[in-house]
This record gives structure tokens, C-alpha cells and sequence, in this order.
RNA sequence: GGGAGCAUAGCUCAGCUGGGAGAGCAUCUGCCUUACAAGCAGAGGGUCAUAGGUUCGAGCCCUAUUGUUCCCACCA
């Protein structure tokens, strides 16, 4: 025996070990080597405000997979680390910390409120880094980056420099979602639309020339303010005569136009619908069209401006309510209706955005969306699933221009250069006098959307712009793991700014997972607060446990449910696992030594070792295919159901008769576990790194290993095929002895009818331990009495148990037995007789399906025997 | 309005290019068999949402329907 090892596994004690020992080995780092062929990920950058949640977990549990098993398979594997500067999450948060204290952004001014951020990132930046480390995330950290790092913020100034300069950057006085809680413009995508209750208010706009009045609804009558204008289709005969008159705008009692434009749908509503270009989107385009004024009504805050001093300061609520009171006083509210309408909010805070007229920088999308769809109808990105190409084109082919400015302190400053003589300079330059006038010029105060330095993770953190190894190595990035949910943030703009930039798709994989939800199936949140904490789960059960848990049984692109149980079963596993170790290493010779396989094998170790040979080139086979929740099943099965039921079980006979048998079984015992450690080890690092360790006394960690794969020299198939003949009797027997309430503690005699009468002597021993037999006979040919038969294809047990049988019960099973097989006979001999089948069925189906009718016909005429004797 | 996913055992989910339905948990029965009771040996349990179709053969492919979840879209 070589060491004590408790009966339970306590990952507890064992991970951070683990993991500072890789560390300490710096088993992490990808050294460049020519002669490999180099295999990359880069993480998708927490943000640094952000905590561990169990979508990182699960997000960064398949990617340490990957990058295990492509470093256990030869490649230089890099997995690169980093995080995320997140502009607007960061920002808010230190705005919030600040206000606890008292102080304004303005009090401090935009140095001292950068100071503040850095601090912040350099106090919380490092809390996820950490927490991905108690994943066993086996990142390269040597190179972590930081989006707002120097080199990160060089390629962001080179990017929208040459953009610029290329004509795709552009700055323009446009409707963009304005956010009046976070007080920065956002992009389309950062607007997240709900169906919200409202209502419809009906109002009446009276002509100038007195001769009527048009009636109109809106959603948002406080916007009347600043309308500009009244709209009618132009091909509707009701308001015909209208168009070119003028209505007078009610409270604010400014003459408008009537305008006919397309864009009204004359069968919604009145027909009619109210202009106001500077507080909607398609109402901008209606006012371009017609040249009319925009009028803003709104501060960045959403109040009501000093222009309309009877509502000045109130919130756009507020002043909602107040005009509708007004409007009815002065008889212009026709009727109120229910209404149900889609309302744009702010991703980050949930506010109601303000669509609203500003000067804003923009990325000129369609020269972009091009390439990025061509590359992938390529094929030279693929999806994984694949149907998320279809998600990728429509948004792509939908694209509108790209709103990159933000009015936020901390970011990526936009690198715009502006004089008093109106002259602008866009450079990588930090200081920059007027080419003009020769004055210094004023930087633009506005940052760059978070996701412009995302967009370039891929190639930026390699080095880019400058001509590194690293990038000349490395890229392009072999595999992009990342959610459904942030296809359009980010997967969508790395691709066309790598395709752009560095003239070759950022990655050549993207494997798409789902969200993991809780045990009900709702979205995990914090307003729900039904968000589990991966760090809570990893200190109960174990890393490994919850790794495991979120590989299984997940497939690409669908949700999963997050099951304690499931967590459970998991750390179950591991355990097992702990415990298969122990029994070797408590029956390991104590000179035993790791010299590979024994050159004279039992039939149950080609057994074994053809089982695993098979299981390394499936896993090996589904994880190039992506499918870790297959691979991760079948190595718990094999472990579980192949390895420790039975290969244990079997070896222990020959562990207790000692000597040859036992050295030929324990080196079978270490080998088949060493290569099972290491197939798991992707999915479980630490325990098997824990297992192998202590097992073998290696002086390397088991993660840097190769992984074993398919071997023609183990292929034993025929040995394979014969000792499943052995486990079939065995099962038979215990079968029937449970059958029979027969007690483990009652042995019986076990007399076995087969024609592999050499293969069952040599077996016979087992059927001692595993079928609690007290002697086992092997004969050709025999008719038993009082006895209980178990009947498998190749073979006939007798169980003497004459006080227990009862003949008439055994002959009434034999007969459902017979029914049972009989109809396996007539679906084999139907499907064989099937002219269609013999002539279009492939020819090794229709010789497994002869071969599986031959076997049923075999056991038929042992069951015919067994009747017909026990009849007599 | 457009698009996508899902619907398989009581629960949660697998099921590879179509070849007689699987796992874990739960349930039932027996076992403290010297690795493991977080365990061992057995058992029960499914017209694979519904209706058509293609095929020698359909959980898998096609069409429609129902339920459900999600994404996109400017209906004031």
C-alpha cells in the first residue's frame, strides 16, 4: 500500500494545490514552437466589475476543455486571458460609489475621475481573474490583457484612424437611442425592446383657416412639443385636400404643416399621425425628407427645456401627465385607448431611451457587413450550431450604421482633434496644434462604444498593430466560445473588423452555448435573485464536479437548467473515480512498477483494453466534433459501468491469488486508469491531476500528457465479442437468482451448457465472485431438474436451488421468455424476408441483422430444452 | 409582421450522416460482498406533441397543426 487515502474526495483540499502546482510548472504558457501546429482561444473578456456568474462558468468550462484536450494532442495551445474595461457598467458602478460619498462626476473633473476608475479596475479587475482560476481555467497568464491596455488602446486609435481616413468613420448630427439614466448616446443593439401597457391618446390638431380639424393618436402626447409637422398617406382620399394646409399645434400654438409621405399607414389609427423629428426615429426620416425643423423639447435627463416654461423641469412622465390634463381643458383630447406598444430600453439600466437628435461619431457598416458575410458563406467561419449563420446573415444583411461615440469619461477617448477656426484633425497623435491656425487643439470629450476595442480582441491582444510573433503565430484564432447572446455585440464585430484589418476571419470556429437558467427554467437575475453562485457550488461539491455538470448533457446552442442534483451526481462521479484509484493503490504490490502492458494478457484484459481503445477514439472523435456532452457521458459510463462494475470486480480474484495473475492484473488495472485520467482530465483537471499524481509518482503533471487515441494494436474485438458472452451469463444468473429472492449469502452451484466450452472454463472463476456461485461446471451437454435456468444466446446456466423452485412459476417464465424471443425471431425473419430491405439495406446491416437472428434462434432452442425437460 | 429553437420515462436531458428507444435523478426489491451506502445487484416505467407524407425502414427527413421559449422588426 502506498498511501492512506481518505474515503471520500474532499476537493477542497486538493484544487488550489493543483492548481498553484501548474502554476509553479508553468503549465500554462504556449511557447511558440514551429513544429506545432498552434491552436487558440481567446476569452471573451469578463468585464472587470463583473463577479463570477454560472454563465462564465459554463462559457469558460468549455473553452479550458477544448484547450486541454488540443494541449494533450500536441498543439501549442493558447488560451488567452483578459478583461474588459465595460464603459458603461464601470462607469455607472463608480458614479454610484461616488455618490454614496457625496462627489459628482463634475466635482472631480474627468482626471480625477479617471484616477478613481483605474484604481477601481486595479482593486476589482483582478477579483474574476481569480475566480476563473477556481474553475481551473487553464489560461495562459502571461499574456493577459486588458482592453484598455497600451496596446489595446494603440490598435483602437490605428483602427479608427485608417477607418476614418478610409471614408467608414463619419461624424453626424443623427437620431441615436439616447439613455437618460446612464446620459450616453447607445448603439441599436444596445437597446433591449418590451412589449409595454400604454395608451393611446386621441387628439384633436385644428386647421389654420378654421375649417376643421384632423384627429391623430399618439403614445407619447408629450412629444407634441416639438412636432413639426402633421402626416397623411399620399394616396388617401380622406385627407386629399388637406395636404399643404396647416394646423394649429394645440397647447403650443404653432402653425405646421400637413405633409403626405409613405411612411403613414392609412389603415392604422386615424390615418394621421404627428411629426416630430427630433424624438423618433422615423419621424427624423420623414423631417429630412420634407425639410422640416427639428425641435428638441427634451434635456439629456429627459426633462421638459426651458423653451416651454409652463412644463420646464418636469420629467418626461410627469409632463406626459401634465399636457394630457391640458389638452383635455382645452378640448383637444378626443379619447383615450388601451395600447400596447414596444418600448426601447436601455440594455445596462433598463431606462426608457429617448431617441434624440446629436452629433454623434458613426462606423459606415455596409462596406464592412460585406466581407463578413461572404467569409462565412465560405465557409471560412463556421457556426457551431449551425443554424446561427442564419441569425448572423439576417443581422448583417440588415445593418445600419454604427453608433461608436459615448459621452462617458472612462473608455477609449475618440481620437478627434478639434480647433476654434472649425478646423478637425482625426490622429493617433496625443497633442495636435491646428494645421490652420497653429493653436492647440481640444481632443473630442467622448469615448469609444466598449465593444470598438472588442471588436479587436482577437488580434489586438496578439500584438496588432505591430508585426508580433505572437500574431504572426497565432492568428487566426482557431475556436470563438461564446453565447447566443452576444452574436450581435461582438462575434459580428470581431468578424468584420479581423476580415478588415487583418484580411483573414478572427476564428475559424464559433461554438455557440446557451444560457444556463435555473431549476425552473427562468433566466437566472439578479432582480429575480435566483442566480447561483458557481463559487458557492465549487466550495460544496468541487470544481470538478460543477465543470463536469455543465458539460453534460449540454449540447451547442440550447439552454440548460442548472440542477443541484445534477451537481451532485457529478461530485458522485468524481468520487467513484477517488475510491477506483484507492482499490488500486491499496492493492498495488509494493514493488510494483509503471512499465506499460504486460506482453501476457487475460481474456478480460484485452477485455477492457479493446472497450478502452474504442472509448479513447470516440471521445477524441466528439470532441474534434464539439460534442462535449457526448464525449463526457461516455467516459462516465465506461469508467463507471465498464471499469469499476466490472473490471475491478473481475481483477480481485486474480488480486487475491497473487503472484503472475496478480501483476498482469494490477499493471492492466494502472494502465487502463492512467489513460482514463487522462481522457477526463479536460473535463476533470483537478482530480485527475490529484489521481495521477499520487498514483504514479510522476514527477509531470498529467496535464501536459498526451492523450490517448484510437490503437489498431488494441483492437481485441474477437476477445471483445467473447468475454460480453461471459457477461451475459453472469447478468443471467443474478437475474434469476433476484428473481428467485435468493440472497447473495445463499451460494449455489452453477452448471453452465455451452458450446465455447473453453472460453467458459477459463471464465469459471468468475461466475464464483460475480454470480455467487460455489462451484462452476462447464459441460457441452446437460438436462437438469430442480434447477433454475438462465439462458443467453451462447449459453445455458443450471442453478440447482431444488427447495426453491417451484417447477409450474419456472415453466410460465420459460414460456414468457419463449413469447419474448419468439417475437424477435418473427421481426428479424420479416425484415430478412423483405425483398426491399435485402435489395436497398446496406450489406453490413442486413449481415448484423442474420447474425442477431441466428443468435435468437440459438437461445429459442435452449428455452425448447429447458420447456421440454421441465415439462416431463 | 418575419425568423429560430424546443416538445422523448415521474423530473432534468442525451440520441452522431434515418437501421429494433438511452442516461442521471426519483420509484420498487434485495444487499453494510475487505475501493466506494456519495455504494452494490436487480426491477418497473415511453403510440419519441398531433395528423399526413417520403422510404424496404422515421425519434431523426418533408408538409401542416397545437403548445412553449426566444430573437429580429419603425406601425404613430
Amino acid at each position: 500500500m502506498r498511501k492512506e487515502l481518505s474515503k471520500l474526495y474532499e476537493p477542497k483540499e486538493v484544487e488550489d494545490k493543483i492548481y498553484s502546482y501548474w502554476t509553479e510548472k508553468d503549465c500554462f504558457k504556449a511557447n511558440i514552437d514551429r513544429t506545432k501546429t498552434p491552436y487558440t482561444i481567446v476569452i471573451p473578456p469578463p468585464n472587470i466589475t463583473g463577479q463570477l456568474h454560472m454563465g462564465h462558468a459554463l462559457d469558460n468550462t468549455l473553452q479550458d476543455i477544448l484547450i486541454r484536450y488540443k494541449r494533450m494532442s500536441g498543439y501549442c495551445a493558447l488560451w488567452l486571458p483578459g478583461t474588459d474595461h465595460a464603459s458603461i457598467a464601470t462607469e455607472a458602478k463608480i458614479v454610484e460609489a461616488m455618490r454614496e460619498e457625496g462627489v459628482t462626476k463634475e466635482d472631480i473633473g474627468r482626471d480625477g475621475f479617471l484616477e478613481r476608475a483605474w484604481k477601481w479596475k486595479e482593486k476589482y479587475g483582478g477579483r474574476i481573474i481569480e475566480q476563473l482560476k477556481k474553475l481551473g481555467s487553464s489560461c495562459d497568464w502571461s499574456r493577459e490583457r486588458f482592453t484598455m491596455d497600451e496596446g489595446c488602446s494603440k490598435a483602437v486609435k490605428e483602427v479608427f484612424v485608417n477607418l476614418y481616413n478610409k471614408g467608414l468613420i463619419y461624424r453626424g448630427e443623427r437620431i441615436i437611442n439616447w439613455c437618460p439614466h446612464c446620459l450616453t448616446s447607445i448603439s441599436d443593439a444596445e437597446v433591449e425592446y418590451e412589449d409595454q401597457a400604454g395608451y393611446f391618446w386621441h387628439l384633436k390638431y385644428p386647421l389654420a383657416d378654421g375649417s376643421g380639424y384632423l384627429i391623430l393618436a399618439t403614445t407619447r402626447p408629450e412629444t407634441l412639443l416639438g412636432d413639426t409637422a402633421v402626416a397623411v398617406n399620399p394616396n388617401d382620399e380622406r385627407y386629399k385636400d388637406m395636404v399643404g394646409k396647416t394646423v394649429i399645434l394645440p397647447i403650443v400654438h404653432r402653425e405646421i404643416p400637413i405633409i403626405a409621405d409613405d411612411y403613414v399607414d392609412m389603415s392604422f389609427g386615424t390615418g394621421v399621425v404627428k411629426i416630430t423629428p427630433a424624438h423618433d426615429p422615423n419621424d427624423f426620416e420623414v423631417g429630412l425628407r420634407h425639410n422640416l425643423p427639428v425641435v428638441n423639447v427634451m434635456t439629456d435627463d429627459a426633462k421638459i427645456t426651458e423653451d416651454y416654461p409652463q412644463y420646464a423641469g418636469m420629467d418626461r412622465y410627469e409632463a406626459r401627465k401634465v399636457i394630457v390634463k391640458d389638452l383635455e381643458a382645452q378640448g383637444a383630447l378626443v379619447k383615450i385607448e388601451e395600447h400596447s406598444h414596444n418600448v426601447g430600453t436601455c440594455y445596462r439600466c433598463s431606462t426608457t431611451v429617448e431617441p434624440r437628435v446629436s452629433m454623434q461619431w458613426f462606423v459606415k457598416m455596409e462596406p464592412l457587413a460585406e466581407p463578413a458575410i461572404k467569409a462565412v458563406k465560405e465557409g471560412k467561419t463556421k457556426f457551431v450550431p449551425e443554424r446561427f449563420d442564419k441569425i448572423y446573415f439576417h443581422w448583417l444583411e440588415n445593418i445600419k450604421d454604427w453608433c461608436i461615440s459615448r459621452q462617458l469619461w472612462w473608455g477609449h477617448r475618440i481620437p478627434a482633434f478639434y480647433c476654434d477656426c472649425g478646423e478637425m484633425v482625426v490622429t493617433k497623435e496625443d497633442k495636435v496644434t491646428c494645421p490652420k491656425c497653429g493653436k492647440l487643439m481640444e481632443q473630442d470629450p467622448d469615448t469609444l462604444d466598449t465593444w470598438f476595442s472588442s471588436a479587436l480582441w482577437p488580434f489586438s491582444t496578439l500584438g496588432w498593430p505591430d508585426k508580433t510573433e505572437d500574431l504572426d503565430y497565432f492568428y487566426p484564432t482557431d475556436t470563438l466560445v461564446t453565447g447566443y447572446d452576444i452574436i450581435f455585440f461582438w462575434v459580428v464585430r470581431m468578424m468584420f473588423s479581423g476580415l478588415e484589418h487583418m484580411g483573414e476571419v478572427p476564428f475559424k470556429t464559433v461554438l455557440i452555448h446557451g444560457l444556463v437558467r435555473d431549476s425552473q427554467g427562468r433566466k437566472m437575475s439578479k432582480s429575480l435573485g435566483n442566480g447561483i453562485d458557481p463559487l458557492e457550488i465549487i466550495d460544496t461539491y468541487g470544481a470538478d464536479a460543477l465543470r463536469f455538470m455543465l458539460a453534460t448533457g449540454n449540447s451547442p446552442g440550447n439552454d440548460m437548467r442548472f440542477m443541484e442534483d445534477k451537481v451532485k451526481a457529478s461530485r458522485n462521479f468524481a468520487n467513484k473515480l477517488w475510491n477506483a484509484s484507492r482499490f488500486i493503490m491499496m492493492n498495488l504490490s509494493d514493488d510494483f512498477e509503471i512499465k506499460g502492458l504486460p506482453e501476457k494478457l487475460h481474456i478480460e484484459d484485452r477485455w477492457i483494453l479493446s472497450k478502452f481503445n474504442k472509448l479513447a477514439g470516440e471521445v477524441n472523435d466528439n470532441l474534434d466534433k464539439f460534442e462535449l456532452g457526448v464525449a463526457v457521458s461516455k467516459l462516465y459510463d465506461f469508467i463507471w459501468n465498464t471499469y469499476c462494475d466490472w473490471y475491478i470486480e473481475l481483477t480481485k480474484p486474480r488480486i487475491m491469488a497473487g503472484g503472475e495473475t496478480k501483476e498482469t492484473a494490477q499493471a492492466v488495472l494502472v494502465w487502463v486508469m492512467q489513460g482514463m485520467l487522462k481522457l477526463l482530465h479536460p473535463f476533470m483537471p483537478f482530480i485527475t491531476e490529484e489521481i495521477w499524481q499520487v498514483l504514479t509518482d510522476e514527477k509531470s503533471p498529467i496535464m501536459l500528457e498526451t492523450i490517448p487515441i484510437y490503437d489498431d494494436k488494441l483492437d481485441y474485438s474477437k476477445d471483445e465479442e467473447d468475454f460480453e458472452k461471459i457477461i451475459d451469463a453472469i447478468k443471467a444468473v443474478r437475474n434469476r437468482r433476484t428473481e428467485m429472492n435468493v440472497p447473495p449469502s445463499v451460494k449455489a452451484k452453477v452448471f453452465i451448457e455451452t458450446k465455447d466450452i473453453e472460453l467458459f472454463k477459463t471464465c469459471a472463476v468468475f461466475f464464483e465472485k460475480l454470480a455467487f456461485a460455489s462451484g462452476v461446471e462447464v459441460v457441452d451437454s446437460i438436462e437438469m431438474e430442480d434447477a433454475v435456468t438462465a439462458v443467453t444466446d451462447s449459453a445455458r446456466a443450471f442453478i440447482p436451488l431444488n427447495e426453491l423452485v417451484d417447477k409450474e412459476k419456472e415453466l410460465e417464465r420459460l414460456n414468457k421468455e419463449k413469447a419474448t424471443v419468439q417475437k424477435d425471431i418473427d421481426f428479424l425473419s420479416g425484415k430478412l424476408s423483405n425483398e426491399g430491405f435485402l435489395a436497398k439495406a446496406p450489406e453490413k446491416l442486413i449481415e448484423a441483422e442474420k447474425a442477431k437472428l441466428a443468435k435468437a434462434e440459438e437461445r429459442m432452442q435452449k428455452l425448447l430444452q429447458s420447456i421440454e425437460a421441465m415439462s416431463k
